[in-house]
DNA sequence: GACAGTCGGATCGTATACGATCCTTCGAAA
DNA sequence: TTTCGAAGGATCGTATACGATCCGACTGTC
């Protein structure tokens, strides 16, 4: 008789879901004693659970004293950003001779859906970040490269609990967001577009999410090249 | 009165060195009240460094069956190192422009020392891992993002820990490691060279490893595209 | 000889207990 | 009023204990 999640097992991904999705804020701390109380057990599965969450980054654990969920400062925020970028760009370059006309078509329909919340209610915010996080997400799976894959879903995650883009965001944004994506799926399909020329894009778009958010304004276009952030 | 460390803290580090310099064998059994008696501590603390080493990608623990340090099949560690070399080309486009005259010149000095050992008794493959991964450690940490540094770290501590370098490069590829080094140094002391040119050199540079390795033979250059590892 | 079933040792999983450390508070002296 | 220091509570750190699970070996049957 065993249950399917051993204790640790299951603490971890209940604490891990209230940090992704705002339930945890950045800067709360983490009594070990009061989450396991809260979830029923002993405080030594609850202390493994910390531990990853620890070698994730999402929580950071001092000796004595206990452990905050993290917090990202602006320029930590952007160079996170900066390294997604990176790897999702290149994530694009290899699916680019690798995905399906399944993925492609399930691509269209993630941004499509986004396409009807453009302009809509601002209220639906968790809705949209899933739907673009899970756009991505389609496209860079089928890069199939095992150590893309989890590096970005877990620069992803950190993202997401940070709550920079929750709360920061700027509405019109996804409209432009949306374009690129249209773009992006186009340039895959098309079959002759150079793989470098595809990375750089791909890149830029994410790297416009930065360029948002400072507040520079939007540019919407991935065919030329953006205020650089690196010359 | 307290040790600087606690238990918990130095029985990971010494588990993660003994994995990474070859102490621990890929595929090898961590049990746990072995360690534990090894290092003269209770289980608990080796419980919570091996679930750290598990969440880094070290290794691999089964529910009820325990831990084994991680091994990498030929496809995983190719995968790997693209990674590190995507990482390790944008992080140098980041130094070109931010790279001060110190670090240049002690990358230069660590490449010199790997010149040394060029040609020299196959014996110091140790030492000359070692230089090579300082060599690209100074060089991406003038690119100064948090993330990036990480992520090539924990990309280069899984490579070292797979033992794929140390048992399977091929001497031969060294001297022109070394070149392209001297290649790559001059690109960034020039200061006339194109960022995205500099990034698709260093980048090449890395993917180098994975066709030495592969046995297709050693270009040596970096001034044209080599047989792509994506077209 | 092949196979199923049972037993036992090895190992993990978690609860509990208790000492160690830190941080806040409160009070007394300057 | 400010500062120093002691006391107490909150919280962490680790050892120990013991039940649960897995796996290999042994035995008996067909």
């Amino acid at each position: 008789m065993s249950s399917l999640l051993s204790k640790h097992e299951s603490v971890y991904r209940t604490i891990r879901e209230r940090i992704l999705n705002g339930g945890y804020e950045p800067g709360e701390r983490l009594v070990l004693s009061t989450i396991a109380r809260d979830l029923d057990v002993s405080p030594v599965p609850v202390r493994e659970a910390i531990r990853r969450l620890e070698a994730e980054d999402l929580v950071t654990f001092e000796r004595n004293v206990g452990a905050r969920v993290n917090t990202l400062d602006d320029e930590a925020w952007e160079q996170l950003v900066e390294m997604l970028a990176l790897l999702d760009g290149y994530a694009m370059r290899r699916a680019q001779c690798r995905i399906t006309l399944a993925a492609l078509g399930e691509a269209q329909r993630l941004n499509d859906a986004l396409r009807a919340h453009a302009g809509g209610p601002a209220d639906q915010h968790g809705e949209v970040m899933a739907l673009h996080r899970l756009f991505h997400r389609t496209l860079y799976a089928a890069g199939d490269n095992r150590y893309l894959i989890e590096t970005l879903d877990s620069a992803w995650d950190r993202i997401d609990a940070s709550r920079v883009l929750a709360s920061r965001w700027p509405a019109h944004r996804l409209a432009s967001a949306v374009n690129e994506h249209d773009e992006l799926l186009r340039m895959l399909r098309s079959g002759h577009v150079d793989p470098s020329e595809l990375e750089r894009c791909t890149r830029q778009h994410s790297l416009n999410a930065i360029i948002a958010i400072r507040g520079r304004g939007d540019t919407g276009r991935l065919d030329r090249v953006v205020p650089a952030l690196n010359p």
